[in-house]
RNA sequence: GCGGAAAUGGCGGAACGGCAGACGCGACGGUCUUAAAAACCGUUGGGGAGACCCGUGCGGGUUCGAAUCCCGCUUUCCGCACCA
């Protein structure tokens, strides 16, 4: 604080006043409502936006406030920049404060929203908040519906009997991606397997293409986060016939080993499982099958776990050679990946190894590798490298080097129509309906003379009733609202019932970033112009932990818009930067148990928004993230105070004197230091760019 | 197991083929003060009185020169995983 003595000198920085003054006045004359400019060339910096949770905490500034930087950066430097926020309203929160607290989801979330777009003024952004989007309101929420219908129209929205992952906490089925080590990803429940009628967004249609990251900038891991995440595999699928007749399709990355498999493997839950099995086994199974229903997913793929199975009695005709193989069933083939069954070939495999050995099955050796003889009867482990192969009719000799065995096969296997070659992916299609109040209503009504009928789109929005039971039952909230299921067929107009489910919230924030660009136009999800002018994104900056759920979705919608005429580019974001996470001081993961939360509030009431900004950037590399050190920001406080009394001391003491050596050297450091911030800024090395500025202060 | 990232002072981290440790924190010494805090100035990888010597997870290699490039390990973090 300024004393009586220090009268004379310039005032001490006061962050309060100066950041009260410039954010009133930026407010006054609307400095950041973005308009159109063809004179200045476009910049769309979007990051992504936040969970109206009720507060921000140090993790939004994290992530918004360096981003806030880079994006004023590309301002000054003559780009015409967008950089909008909104709020990702619709979800589960609102609706389990509503339970708890008895506030409607809608005036808890508006609420919420309130209070964190004045934090987020606080924070000095250069959001234009005329283009703020709220995602739970009908004017946008329409548009959800709207791209439902479309995707239905052509196919990539489908209702479909699945076995779906069911939370039991939760009281709602989840997306694959939503599972995490076989428990809820939002509440840790442990998961199950349950069949149910849902709706689907056909997303393997586009597997190939987003296995595609060309012409856009994105972090090495999260590609590879999306590629594994996609899970590409090349092989055969061949089918089997069983003695009774019936087809069996199995699928292998190793059609070239077909000739060692000496029996197969069908999941449990296999559906030709009941009828292959004998009456002598049938009592063995039918434990086996009842015992792997009981195990909870975490236990049946524990990779440690000794391989457990059963023979059903039947047996199939390997269509190579004739071969009579035994078919078994186990818990470790799935039924969710592949066709649910595989053929064994224990030779070349390893699982398989070490099941025939459990179960006395015949092994054989098909690929012989160099200069070596392999004795079935003395192999410790399966041999899957590269060799010969033998004991494989005219395909004898064929090296399997360089994959030349496994096209041959294939080939030969589609010539004698044995089977094709065929490409499998590990991608779901993406599960989106959610047995949930606090979503975007699925628009279709069924009706009883014509079955599934879409809301015709004049119709929309189907809007979200206020009145319904949140308490959840196992059934949609909007089951308990009998104003709002009962309606009439728009096709014959006789009784019907809506749909009751309501839409993943992943919808919502799959095309956000077209509706900022136009918020309240109603003649489409968005106008078209606008969006030829901005998009696609330029810089995306947001959380790693979207790398494979966010971001996959975005992709898909925007290949979809594209599919639909809408767009004309294929990818969303076309350079993406993920910031890490702020640990607390004692180097943990932030939480209110741990009692290492850090305040931004606080720290902003304490030592204004431009310290708590600069410090964020300071702290670690950005990508990285770090923990939080309350000492560390004491230096970023001093050097903003060193910047202020060195610029109004100046100021007020300006001394005009000739170019001596001294003055030579601190223009040259100054370029230099221009430079340097400018190639740091650029990669996002906000630490580097600051270290650069005091030591030019210095 | 597969894929990705990483390992550098007391701490967070710079440098990414050319003086290792920028910048910040902390620590120590000093100026100011009756005193303290703040602020400011200086010192701060280890060893040695010293010229010097040793130092970037471990082991090799390439190079005039390696924290940086190559090969082989170890450990940590992240994602995926009985994926057929």
């Amino acid at each position: 604080m300024a004393t009586a003595k220090q009268t004379a000198r310039p005032e001490r920085y006061n962050p309060h006043a100066i950041e009260k003054k410039w954010q009133e006045i930026w407010a006054a004359t609307d400095l950041y409502r973005v308009t159109d400019d063809p004179n200045r060339p476009k910049w769309y910096h979007l990051t992504m936006y936040p969970y109206p949770s009720g507060n921000l905490h140090i993790g939004h500034w994290y992530a918004m406030a360096p981003s806030d930087a880079a994006a004023r950066y590309k301002r000054m430097s003559g780009y015409n920049v967008l950089f909008p926020l909104g709020f990702d309203a619709f979800g589960l929160p609102a609706e389990n404060a509503a339970i708890k607290h008895g506030i409607h989801p809608y005036t808890w979330t508006m609420a919420n929203i309130a209070h964190m777009r004045e934090q987020l003024r606080s924070m000095g952004t250069m959001a234009d908040w005329s283009r703020e989007v709220v995602t739970c309101l009908p004017e946008y929420y329409r548009w959800n519906q709207w791209f439902f219908l479309q995707f239905y129209k052509k196919g990539l929205a489908y209702r479909a009997n699945a076995p779906v992952w069911w939370c039991p906490q939760c009281q709602t089925v989840l997306a694959f991606e939503q599972v995490v080590d076989g428990r809820c990803e939002r509440c840790g429940t442990e998961v199950y397997r349950r069949e149910l009628e849902q709706w689907f967004f056909r997303i393997t249609n586009y597997a190939e293409e987003l296995l595609d990251f060309g012409g856009i900038q994105w972090p090495e891991r999260v590609k590879a986060m999306q590629r594994n995440w996609i899970g590409r595999s090349e092989g055969a699928r061949v089918a089997f016939k069983t003695e009774t007749n019936r087809s069996i399709e199995v699928f292998t990355t190793r059609p070239d080993t077909l000739w060692g498999a000496t029996f197969l493997v069908l999941a449990p839950e296999h559906p030709l499982v009941n009828e292959l099995t004998t009456p002598e086994q049938r009592e063995q199974v039918e434990q086996y099958v009842l015992q792997a229903r009981r195990e909870s997913e975490i236990e049946r793929t524990a990779v440690t776990r000794e391989k457990t199975g059963v023979f059903i009695g039947s047996y199939a005709i390997n269509p190579v050679n004739g071969a009579r193989v035994p078919i078994w069933i186990a818990d470790y083939v799935l039924m969710s990946y592949g066709t649910g069954a595989i053929m064994a070939v224990p030779a070349h495999d390893q699982r398989d190894f070490a099941f025939a050995r459990k179960y006395d099955l015949p092994i054989i050796v098909v690929i012989e590798p160099e200069g070596e003889e392999l004795d079935p009867a003395t192999m410790t482990e399966a041999f899957a490298g590269d060799g010969v192969m033998i004991q494989s009719g005219q395909f004898n000799g064929t090296p399997t080097a360089g994959g030349e065995a496994v096209r041959r096969v294939i080939a030969w296997l589609d010539e004698t129509d044995r089977g094709h070659g065929e490409i499998t992916y590990r991608l779901r299609d993406w599960l989106i309906s959610r047995q949930r109040y606090w979503g975007t209503p699925i628009p279709i009504v069924y009706c009883e003379a014509c079955g599934i009928v879409p809301v015709p789109e004049d119709q929309l929005p189907v809007v979200l009733p206020e009145n319904a039971e949140f308490t959840p039952t196992g059934q949609s909230p909007l089951v308990t609202d009998p104003e709002f299921v009962n309606t009439t067929c728009p096709g014959c107009g006789g009784p019907a019932k809506r749909e009751t489910d309501t839409m993943d919230t992943f919808v919502d924030s799959s095309w956000y970033q077209y509706r900022y660009l136009s918020p309240h136009f109603d003649q489409g999800p968005f106008d078209l112009e606008a969006a030829a002018r901005w998009t696609p994104v330029d810089q995306y900056t947001g959380g790693i932990e979207h790398a494979t759920m966010h971001l996959i979705y975005s992709r898909f919608f925007t290949k979809a818009i594209r599919d639909l005429g809408l767009l004309d580019f294929n990818e969303p974001f076309l350079r993406l930067m993920t910031q890490g996470i702020i640990l607390g001081e004692d180097m943990e993961k932030m939480s209110k148990s741990r009692g290492n939360v850090v305040d931004p509030d606080a720290l902003v009431a304490q030592l204004g928004a431009d310290v708590v900004r600069l410090f964020l950037m300071f702290v670690a590399p950005w990508e990285m993230g770090g923990p939080w050190s309350s000492r560390g920001i004491a230096g970023i406080e001093r050097f903003v105070n060193r910047v202020w009394s060195l610029v109004t001391e100046t100021a007020a003491n300006p001394v005009n004197q000739p170019e001596d050596a001294g003055a030579q050297r601190l223009r040259r450091l100054t370029h230099r230091t221009i430079r340097a911030v400018t190639e740091d800024i650029a990669e996002f090395h906000f630490n580097t760019m600051l270290a650069r500025l005091m030591e030019f202060v210095n």
